[in-house]
DNA sequence: CGTCTATTTGAATGTACTCAAAAGCGGTGG
DNA sequence: CCACCGCTTTTGAGTACATTCAAATAGACG
């Protein structure tokens, strides 16, 4: 159950079998099934987790009671709502299941106690954070330069394992845009080939 | 000319004064001209600074040379290309000044450099990216739920010095829409008080 | 004052939206 | 196995909002 987990460590940072094991100690498993929540708006203290199977949405509802995707989680992804878990806010987002999941779930403070226990978790962290970083960058850079036939192009060349097993309406409410719009972009698409 | 700066580390980490000297050794200050840039697409190595006095902005420029701002900075924020200089690859975006402007410019290099010399400086960048990253996050959220009217009302209210002191051209690249549309919204606003 | 750039305004166009409804698909229970 | 239900996807028609192209006005700066 934990081995896919320490490759993943491993991708970023070198740990020493005493140091995974402590780690280790501060992950609880969680089965989600397809619909379930990992974290409801207004949880606090919640932080998110590292997703061993199966898929996940990261979500808001508006007044109007849209709900918008700001990411979806796979295997070997992390999801969180990173800022209630910096802040101690209660969280701004939904996290729900669209798949049946595993998830290793892990808190703000043991995030925290992980970083002191095994300060190189500092650094993995740090790294994990910057990767999110740059693509949340080169997202916005997206919506502010390119079609959205163009930004769904791209999220299949970046994401080819979401693109295939999430519903199309769940892409376009990622994308920002109707699943009305989406379904004919990709109409356009296959008549132009 | 470096108390800003000292100040501005001291909002988030405590620092001896030798240690804060060895800091500052890796700053390089610049003057930069209104127009002038701090980064050019395609550099390599360079990181970006910390703005002591004017107004910066980050673009990008599209297939069809248009330009698309990622983000401003003024007095006591940070400006730099993260993609790049975290990965070594040439930058992908332009910084240049919206007014003459003092920058803290510091390398790629440098920016390592000093983490392993006072390692504190490991928990200052990595907080400075949680906040940028909470950011860029609530941005793209946005982006997704918000008509541009609304975007432009928050940003009004999230950055008021920018707000004034930019241009509305400016601002509307920022906000993704052209000039025009920006300068109708803000018609209309005024017309509905 | 003249030049250059930013902003505003107008008119026509286009892209995505809403509302509405039909078609497709998957699962459940009779 | 088929009928039905709920949900997703597709399609159609009319609408709204932002865009483009064009031009006039306003401001900034040497």
């Amino acid at each position: 159950m934990y081995e896919q987990l320490r490759a993943h460590f491993e991708k970023k940072i070198t740990l020493t079998d005493a140091d995974f094991q402590k780690a280790v100690k501060f992950f609880v498993p969680k089965k989600i099934r397809k619909g379930q929540f990992l974290l409801h708006e207004g949880d606090i203290g919640r932080y998110g987790g590292y997703v061993n199977k199966g898929c996940l949405r990261q979500y808001s509802i508006d007044d109007k009671g849209e709900e918008h995707i700001v990411q979806f989680a796979i295997e070997d992804w992390w999801i969180s709502d990173m800022y209630s878990s910096l802040t101690g806010t209660p969280a701004k987002y939904n996290i729900d299941a669209l798949e049946n999941s595993e998830v290793l779930s892990l808190d703000a403070r043991s995030q925290e106690q992980l970083c002191l226990e095994v300060p190189v978790f500092e650094r993995f962290f740090r790294l994990l954070l910057q990767g999110a970083f740059i693509a949340k960058e080169r997202r916005i850079m997206a919506s502010l330069s390119e079609s959205a036939e163009q930004q769904y192009l791209d999220f299949q060349k970046a994401y080819p394992q979401i693109a295939q097993r999430v519903p199309l309406n769940q892409i376009a409410s990622y994308l920002g845009i109707t699943p009305q719009s989406l379904s004919r972009i990709r109409k356009e698409m296959v008549e132009k080939k």
